[in-house]
DNA sequence: AATGAATGAGGGTTCATTCAT
DNA sequence: CATGAATGAACCCTCATTCAT
């Protein structure tokens, strides 16, 4: 039973697949926020303030701040996954260009926007301590490493390549995308996009020198 | 007198050098803390009692909670580097062994402790938002990576790898430590230090074979 | 047509008594949820979700919360004036037989509902701070306390009870009705309907021994 | 990590048994704005307010709103026990004088401050949806009761009063009281302490004409 | 007439910081 | 130096109210 004042602007109200609109709208501009003012910056004032809606509007649609996280993080691995799935989609049957497609992708310039990395590291940086952030990253951590792995064995088994583990392989190829990310995100003037994929390419033409060279 | 009026039980007066074991200690809580409440659960309360100190004590000895995380931080890298360094005292002079010290420590025990990588995280994923976070880390990973850099360099020159390109191999060699770090904080029981160490060092073959074998 | 494009279901159109009966579905749904729920959990969209209807439909029909719950307190009150009324309608001429008439109605079924009860005290409770709420009972509680006083008042003159005040006697009985009534609300396994109404009729016998006994 | 700007006056630090007292200045205070603003106007702005102290300190003290209002009920108990056992450690050992003496104490000026008979009914207002309140109510009133029957048993005993039942009597009685208080809340120009007591004691000799007249 | 997404003031709570002791 | 009660700005969340549909 509150003196209100009443609302001035507002936002057409969005009826059906609205719905799912405002729920997108909401995690952009959470990723933005994190982003630009890290999750301690992260309010809902400063969230609904970047989507340009109310300030109510976030627990009407995910309920808490929590939830609208966890969805956040979501909407990221699902992006990638499905960026990786389409690159796959996209690129020839051979192993190599399958995994020669994976890694562009990683360094493209849509995966490798310093934004979008402080938000994966902002929640990689609470995951030890948020299970929920750490279940989720897990997961699809797993999915893409099988695929990476699954990669590296065809590899193995068509080349000639005695000695190499693809597991070993896969897991340091996918520590080294993730590390260069780092790289690129504290240090970008030193570690460009141009360097990251030559040192992941170096990587690949030293482990499988018949399948990949470090020249584009 | 009698022992009635005994003092209060109260932490020792620490003077001089004294106050720099407060701040350790002080400093060493907060590790503890955003190790297991995350850095949005790292309150001063927490640390104080983490530190069995009262509340009081974090602004007195470094002024505002922002620079007792500066200052955490600071920490990290110094013992980090103080390990790199002596790791690389310890060493024999040929430029491949220490390389390898290197990658040893980075798979010791010490520096894989999940809680000291959480820290770690913790403060990547909040550094591109606090300026000072990335400036600290982004000059001691100048360091590093320039240590690293000398030795790939020296390796290549001592070696005979013609198409080595020595710093796009330090970036990666760095790149993979911090990734592999990742993988140990988010998916521990997928990667552990020994396939962290396998990783790693299958790279280091893969690159100079007449340097490394992935056998410890 | 085909059936696929039968109309949403929905509520009746309610014009003119339909109007009416919204309002009393919305009052019955306020009752239902400050029996439940108490005051401060008694929220509009509490009340729209217990009577089934959309969250707007409260201010269509009365315009705020406010006037909601001062038409639900009138609508108790008149309820309740309704059955005293029909209660000495059905009743004899006596004077005593009316007065137990009362009596009987207060500690009924229907009236001790434990449900009705708490909303009875939740507006007692805010009663102070809300003149309205306060004003209200005020008048309801007058117009029966001037029923109870003349029935008292004909008992006494045509009984030969010379030391009795009517009126002290008429406001002890209703002050004692109010307190069972609590007392059936806070602890319903210490006082149930018929030890109300055996202390009820105990009170009446002693102050008119000649008008009742105990027994029902 | 918030800017704060300094406090600027502030109450001195309350050592040692100063905590009771902060925590009995907060629950006056509560009762007081219970009394003036009801149950649904007692904010923690309100609180600390009308304490005149600052917002965060009930949560110092009482780590909820809840929890206060807990210890509010529990002081208000508590005093009226402390008041009514008083009242019998006074009187002679007569059980009449001792029924009178409770009496008396429901009836004086310190027991029918409307304040805090508004606050009683705002508590039982909300016993129904607040299994704490209730059951608090429950616990005191029960110890009431058993002290008040045993009275009246113990003077049905001594007297002559064959068809008294003490139990109907002393719920009776202890049911008008609070009825007789409810109307001092809604209806004070009515009702007041002197026509009250008046109907309490008419009731008393009634039921016990050997023991109790009307007049003082 | 009816709906329910949207709004934002105001609520309870947290916590970095201060300062009397 | 050390303590911890006190402060109050800023947080997340609730919910009465509005209004496009």
């Amino acid at each position: 039973m509150r003196p209100t004042t009443a609302a001035r602007k507002r936002a057409a109200p969005a009826r059906g697949p609205g719905k799912e609109l405002r729920r997108e709208q909401l995690i952009k501009a959470t990723i933005r926020s994190v982003a630009r003012r890290g999750f301690s910056g992260t309010t809902m004032a400063e969230v609904t303030r970047e989507a340009r809606l109310s300030l109510g509007i976030v627990n009407l649609h995910f309920q808490s701040k929590d939830k609208l996280l966890v969805e956040t993080l979501r909407y990221l691995a699902d992006e990638y996954k499905q960026a990786w799935e389409d690159a796959l989609e996209r690129s020839g049957p051979r192993a190599a260009d399958r995994l020669a497609a994976l890694m562009e992708l990683d360094f493209s310039r849509a995966v490798c926007d310093r934004n979008k990395l402080a938000v994966w590291f902002a929640f990689w940086g609470e995951a030890k301590s948020r299970p929920t952030y750490q279940r989720i990253c897990a997961q699809y951590d797993h999915e893409y490493n099988e695929q990476v792995c699954a990669l590296c064995r065809a590899i193995v088994t068509e080349g000639d390549y005695p000695g190499v583990d693809p597991e070993a392989v896969a897991t340091g190829l996918a520590a080294m995308t993730d590390g260069l990310w780092l790289d690129m995100l504290i240090t970008p003037d030193v570690v460009d996009r141009k360097l990251a994929r030559k040192a992941c390419f170096s990587f690949l033409a030293a482990i499988f020198p018949a399948h990949f060279t470090v020249a584009p």
